[in-house]
DNA sequence: CCACTGTCTTGACGTCTGTCGAAACAGACA
DNA sequence: TGTCTGTTTCGACAGACGTCAAGACAGTGG
């Protein structure tokens, strides 16, 4: 894993218009390819891709851990894990109302990386 | 990982039309987070990012190995270790041509990606 | 045919990751 | 207060990953 070793600083990636020229128009630099390779490498395992489509796709814009646990053939503590990724990639945020723990996604972070990965419409070699 | 122990079949994600609702529209099924996590996995290194970005930004559409490896302070291997994950998660295509290798992006799979990624303009919650 | 250059594969090493069970923590309710 | 439910943290383990050095392979040019 590329050292990453620094001590994951929980980068602001929600700040609108901090990156993202499309990757296909412009060399990514290396400082923005630090930044923006953890969020990719968040959505990089299958059930973090589904818990975090359920959070994105939630009725009211936030879901429950008491939704998302049961939809897995995983312990509690194996999805907490993944949200704790999830949220230190900056994709989610957690806030705890009574008992519950709902989640909510950051759509400004999921613009980001979908305009990094636009290409033009056909290009036509 | 997710016990993705899977041979790696090479899955054709170029096929278009293959998925690729909005993440954040419909929940995204099991089957198909298990196709696309691979490909946020391989994006999910800065070396990679950069990359990627280096072959589908390149004038021609395509990258020489000699021109990616003196980018980075790896060794030849390491990057074509990065390379070779790039091409099995079906990002890129290699084709030798005399003495050197090129590495060409294949703009259908980004374009899926970010089709994935996107999210409506503002949502006003 | 034989060197030489460029690229890839192999083998090895340390680190990180995904998973679980057990235990700790936070709120709700009696 | 005490107990119960829901969530996270801790400790541990097998497996995967990033990196390199050494060797193998492909093409070029003598």
């Amino acid at each position: 894993m590329s050292k990453q070793a620094a001590p994951l600083t929980l980068v602001d990636v929600t700040a609108d218009g901090f990156c993202c020229q499309p990757l296909a128009q412009h060399r990514v630099p290396a400082e923005t390819a630090a930044v923006l390779a953890p969020a990719f490498k968040a959505l990089g395992d299958p059930v973090r891709l589904q818990l975090m489509s359920m959070i994105a796709s939630a009725d009211n814009g936030e879901a429950c851990v008491c939704d998302l646990t049961p939809a897995f053939n995983l312990t509690g503590p194996t999805i907490s894990h993944h949200l704790k990724t999830l949220r230190e990639a900056g994709l989610v945020d957690a806030e705890r109302r009574g008992t519950w723990v709902y989640y909510r996604a950051r759509p400004a972070v999921l613009r980001q990386l979908a305009a990094l990965l636009t290409v033009e419409p056909v290009t036509a070699s």
